[in-house]
DNA sequence: TTGTACGCGTTATCAC
DNA sequence: GTGATAACGCGTACAA
């Protein structure tokens, strides 16, 4: 390893000088500097990232909290989308990004621990188990922290504009002649479970339209199976199939058209059906599936955007919702 | 920020000893040992990593080279899955894993100069731009490497073993009465693509099958739309359509079947079609597709004990194939 | 068993 | 414009 005396020596001056020269400091003669510069890129130099952050105090680095432990199975893919462009912003900005652990070598720590072991600049939480009791010391430590929808309300989220999407929706089925609109929702300890079946609610209201608590049902989880089920206790509880179904997610919506084509429905023919979300399969489905696109690349970007701000004090941080980014609505086979 | 002075102040002892309980050396004394351990933990104290790196010598950090700009697609997925198992694996090992990038703070670095930079272990390739002239550099620098299959082929590479899927895609068709089986292989450039069509001629010739040029043809690309065109010159090329199709991914055979039925042929009626991945999606589209499952799981745990042997120099690093993993035949509704 | 003193590679503060 | 010198926080010979 070639370190700036080695650089020094071959260049008949100080250290100092030579860091100086290789950080563009302003006192130092254009001509010692383009010299040093000069036998550093001969010599291989390459700083040395540890002793420049204890010296500084100052890591440019970043974590991220993506823990994988809970299953979250196909939705995984939109967070995976999201983290992609989340990296790529700050990247771009010069930071490194490593993932949060809960070990260093031997050691267990928690995370807020590791965060300071590592004197991140800031946190970008991903995907998280919320019960886990290391979060919450985590997310109230002071340290700048921003999260995409996933259920951790005390801190700053970008999240998709569910209630645009929602009414976009119901909006769409009626003027193609819905009447009767079911909803299977997600699980209600996610955040956006909970604002969808809301604005659900909130927009046939709004449109003089009687909410019919049997047209609601909420789905175990997100994935295939749990649309499947849902559908089955939606017709038992219902006692029929309605005109559409409006799902809270693309996997739940594949389920329950699979179960409704099990039970010999045609969709679009006998029921309309929409997802959200738009993950790649939709398209290549059939029928192919309406659905709400979410953005992932622009909330990553958004997170990534907030953080930074976050770490830069050019804003405070406020828990909960600080940007909604918008959602268009994807018209394919489902939907008549 | 505490650190072992002012434990040290505290427990009236000097840093060093400090230092020596926290790291459970054998030269201290039981009593000691407890009670600055019981006083840094009441003083919240954490290491400092760039400290103890510098001090070390000694990193304990993996680097991961994980670049999107390649549009890779639906294959993500497979990647994705893959670093998920790997950084679990080494995680738990007390490696911390971070994404290598090309800057730090303003400066631009190659990927060599980044990993000296963060002075990483060793360094896991998921998905590269091959023709990246900083990824030689990388791979030539003697610092340990491994990847998957992804096209670089100087590194020790975790693989899954395309061969063996290949025989017991062909021999499952043959059985079921196949005579005319195409292959729409990958793009050549990819490793797979070209390992997967070798295994293909090979286990027809074997056979004693003559092999029909006709009946092979390379997709542009992995994903939907590249089967999509590749079916579509298949039939001009072969002049109608064989018994059953082997596709060397699944967006490949699911774009295939799209065009198949554009066409207005009936899958697995009119021609059988199979498929290579074994993505979510397989399950849930009609018919269900036939595959072959990867096992991600596997190929990154193995990449990861691989690049910890590299490490401690349990093993030697070859270029090329390191470790085939077993891959499975998963029948469903796309063959009769 | 404990403490002293130094080194890890860099930046930053002063004198010069 | 340049060069000693002191941090930064930790680990570790070596001496006590």
């Amino acid at each position: 390893m070639v370190t700036i005396y080695d650089i020094a020596k071959k260049a008949g001056c100080s250290s100092s000088t030579v860091s100086k020269a290789l950080n563009n400091s302003s006192t130092i003669s254009k001509k010692r500097k383009e010299e040093i510069i000069a036998i550093a890129k001969l010599m291989g130099y390459v700083p040395n990232s540890n002793a420049r952050q204890l010296a500084t105090k100052n890591s440019w680095s970043i974590g991220v909290l993506f823990s994988e432990d809970m299953n979250i199975g196909l939705e995984h893919h939109f967070f995976s989308g999201v983290l992609e462009a989340f990296k790529t912003y700050v990247e771009d900005l010069g930071y490194e990004v490593t993932f949060v652990s809960k070990k260093v070598g031997h050691q267990s720590l928690s995370y807020l621990e590791w965060c300071k072991y590592k004197n991140v600049d800031g946190v970008f939480i991903v995907t998280v188990d919320v019960d886990d009791v290391s979060l919450k010391e985590l997310t109230e430590s002071g340290i700048p922290i921003v999260t995409v929808d996933n259920g951790v309300l005390n801190v700053p989220t970008i999240i998709s504009d569910n209630y645009q999407g929602t009414r976009m929706v119901l909006n769409y089925l009626r003027l193609k002649g819905a009447k009767k609109i079911a909803h299977i929702a997600g699980p209600l300890r996610s955040f956006a479970a909970q604002e969808r079946i809301e604005a659900y609610k909130d927009v046939l209201r709004k449109a003089d339209v009687e909410i019919d608590e049997k047209l609601i049902i909420e789905a175990n989880n997100y994935d295939f199976n749990s649309g499947k089920n849902a559908l089955y206790q939606l017709i038992s509880q219902y006692g029929g199939i309605p005109d559409a179904i409006y799902a809270a997610s693309d996997d739940i919506a594949l389920g329950a058209i699979r179960a409704l084509k099990e039970l010999g429905y045609k969709i679009p023919e006998d029921v309309s059906v929409v997802g959200f979300d738009n993950i790649e399969l939709t398209k290549y489905t059939s029928p192919s599936l309406t659905t709400i696109a979410q953005d992932k690349i622009r909330i990553g970007r958004e997170a990534a955007k907030h953080l930074i701000a976050l770490i830069n004090h050019e804003t405070e941080s406020v828990p909960g919702i600080v940007k909604r980014v918008p959602v268009e609505l994807v018209i394919r086979e489902s939907t008549k």
